[in-house]
DNA sequence: CGCTCATATGCCGATATCGGCATGCGTCAA
DNA sequence: TTGACGCATGCCGATATCGGCATATGAGCG
């Protein structure tokens, strides 16, 4: 085996800190790649790279204008993520994140399966 | 340079299915490896690697109890990746999906800078 | 057409990652 | 102490990843 099949996947796109700065740019409305890696301070390769990415896994389109290719946020992939976090969102509250745990772990002494 | 620095970062340890998974199992509480590794299909080996990196980023803490080891969670470091994908909320609400986005970009023709 | 700007792609080197396997280490019981 | 169990670690092979550089592709312009 190897590395697991982790591209084309929305968790993987934004582990890449980079890809995220991107994401967040985009907030503002589309740009030109240019721009980004510019405001990013990364080369153009690099910034088409990580569009690249992103594109595969939905979270952002591109357009053509003129000579540029704009490019836009998509951000509906992003809704899985948050919903996939937010089911851990009683165990950082301040309710549970001691004592909730706690007692929790109390109830499954019956871990053996 | 090559690959950036992304291990020791929670999105990173996110990014692995399988480490998304044990995190989930964990809700349920405290769990030693052997039994997490079963329910997940995995080697122990492999159970043991994935745990660390959640260890390593603070998302699981290990207890020893007799010759087991509990693996329990600690999600607080979840909470980024909520509050982080929560940013973008609004794009994939009904109201923002398209013509929000569309409008946006509009107000956005002073793109050069 | 020939040139230039904007972007994508290909190739490379360095490295990180994941799975599998063998083995080391600690704990408990006999 | 010896042995069994539970887990961690080390090593390996295959591969994926990221950054840098050079270059291909495409659009607009003169």
């Amino acid at each position: 085996m190897a590395r697991a099949a982790t591209t084309s996947d929305v968790f993987n796109a934004i582990a890449e800190p980079q890809r995220r700065e991107i994401l967040v740019l985009l907030r503002t409305g589309e740009r030109p790649v240019t721009e980004l890696a510019r405001k990013l301070g990364m080369t153009q390769p690099g910034a088409s790279k990580h569009l690249r990415v992103l594109r595969e896994v939905g979270l952002v389109r591109d357009r053509r204008a003129g000579k540029q290719r704009l490019y836009g946020l998509d951000a509906r992939g992003l809704r899985s993520v948050h919903e996939w976090s937010g089911g851990f969102e009683r165990f950082w509250s301040d309710r549970f994140d001691r004592l909730g745990r706690y007692v929790e772990d109390l109830n499954h002494e019956r871990r053996g399966e």
